[in-house]
DNA sequence: TAGGCCATCTGGTCCT
DNA sequence: AGGACCAGATGGCCTA
């Protein structure tokens, strides 16, 4: 489920609760346990170090008064918890929680790189750790494939890869990042991604994924969607602006102005049903040589809008076209195609 | 109100 | 011995 970032302010929040319940930094009082609780255990306590037992000179473990028929206990005797022993026992508990916080802020902010270089980032709202693992899973899954397979699959297959065991909310916002209906896509539903990977090896993805995903009852989430940006297919690393893939962009890019708006690009510009089925298997590889492009050539506007998705070589700009049925109509500004552009060959492009 | 998600605390275990 | 890692418990916040 995604999540709006209120939660992490609430999170903070609570962070600076703590701090006032403990000023000195930890142990904040739990509902269950608490303090007498910590007290108690406290009492169970092997203590370490015994050099400043100053007070009380260790009665080491009062003999159990209940000395009815309870075997004796071995191992090291339990020490009487001093003022002392309990004042460092605190410490260390409050180093401890301190540093398994800081680990845990580590996590998460690996977890939030991580959600940036994802399809799908949006800062107000985030996917969720399980959501963001899981989508990060197929999305390797996919790219892997391509490279495997060295061939471009169609959109309707990489969408359900990149959607494959997400769950509905999350699927959703995959969806309203590529502006696409998730009924369009999701036909059937499936429990979790492991059972439907499909045996590695060369025959078992004929040039498309066979991802299967949950089904989809519900529409499109409200706005506002993440956008699948251009820097997370590609990974774009700063001063590298095209990322990895940077030599497919020849004559795409460079022939259309700057390369890329900086993240957080406006939502791509597809909208409607993808009813009809992309016709990328008539593009010869003649046509994905070294200049090879799509452009998007938006319908005319309306329910019956067409629009075109166009693969090949410059000279001809039907070869390899992708028809696409159903696309609302937008009028085509320059910024959005090329991010579209963009977009498409970086999925699309035969490695 | 239930359920999902999260941050934090905590004790145990393993490693250096 | 101390730190890292882990999993369970707990409570807060948010949404359907």
């Amino acid at each position: 489920m995604t999540r709006s970032v209120r939660d992490e302010q609430a999170s903070v929040e609570s962070e600076e609760q703590q701090e006032l319940r403990s000023p000195t930094g930890g142990e904040p009082e739990r509902g269950g346990g608490g303090e007498e609780e910590e007290e108690d255990h406290l009492h169970h306590l092997e203590d370490d170090d015994d050099d400043d037992d100053d007070e009380e000179e260790e009665e080491e473990e009062e003999e159990e008064e209940d000395g009815e028929n309870k075997p004796k206990r071995r191992g090291p005797k339990k020490k009487k918890m001093t003022k002392a022993r309990m004042q460092r026992f605190k410490i260390r508990r409050m180093k401890a929680n301190a540093r398994e916080r800081n680990r845990m802020h580590g996590l998460n902010d690996a977890l939030e790189s991580l959600r940036k270089v994802v399809p799908c980032y949006s800062k107000t709202q985030k996917l969720s750790k399980i959501e963001t693992l899981r989508l990060a899973k197929n999305y390797i899954w996919a790219l892997s494939e391509i490279l495997r397979s060295g061939k471009a699959p169609d959109l309707m297959s990489f969408v359900q890869a990149l959607c494959k065991g997400l769950s509905q909310p999350t699927t959703n916002l995959v969806a309203g990042c590529l502006q696409l209906n998730p009924r369009t896509f999701l036909p059937e539903q499936t429990p979790d991604l492991p059972a439907h990977l499909p045996p590695a090896g060369p025959a078992a993805y004929p040039g498309h994924f066979s991802y299967q995903s949950p089904g989809l009852t519900a529409g499109l989430p409200s706005p506002p969607y993440g956008t699948m940006e251009p820097s997370h297919i590609f990974n774009q690393v700063k001063g590298q602006p095209y990322g990895p893939l940077e030599p497919f962009f020849d004559g795409v890019l460079v022939s259309d102005g700057p390369a890329f708006d900086p993240p957080l690009s406006p939502p791509l510009s597809i909208n409607g049903n993808f009813s009809s089925s992309f016709k990328h298997e008539a593009v010869t590889a003649a046509d994905y040589d070294k200049s090879f492009s799509f452009s998007v050539h938006y319908g005319g506007g309306g329910a019956g809008g067409h629009a075109a998705i166009y693969g090949g070589g410059g000279s001809n700009p039907r070869c390899g076209e992708l028809q696409v049925d159903g696309l609302m109509g937008y009028d085509g500004h320059s910024h959005h195609e090329r991010l579209m552009n963009a977009q498409l060959n970086a999925i699309f492009h035969d490695s």
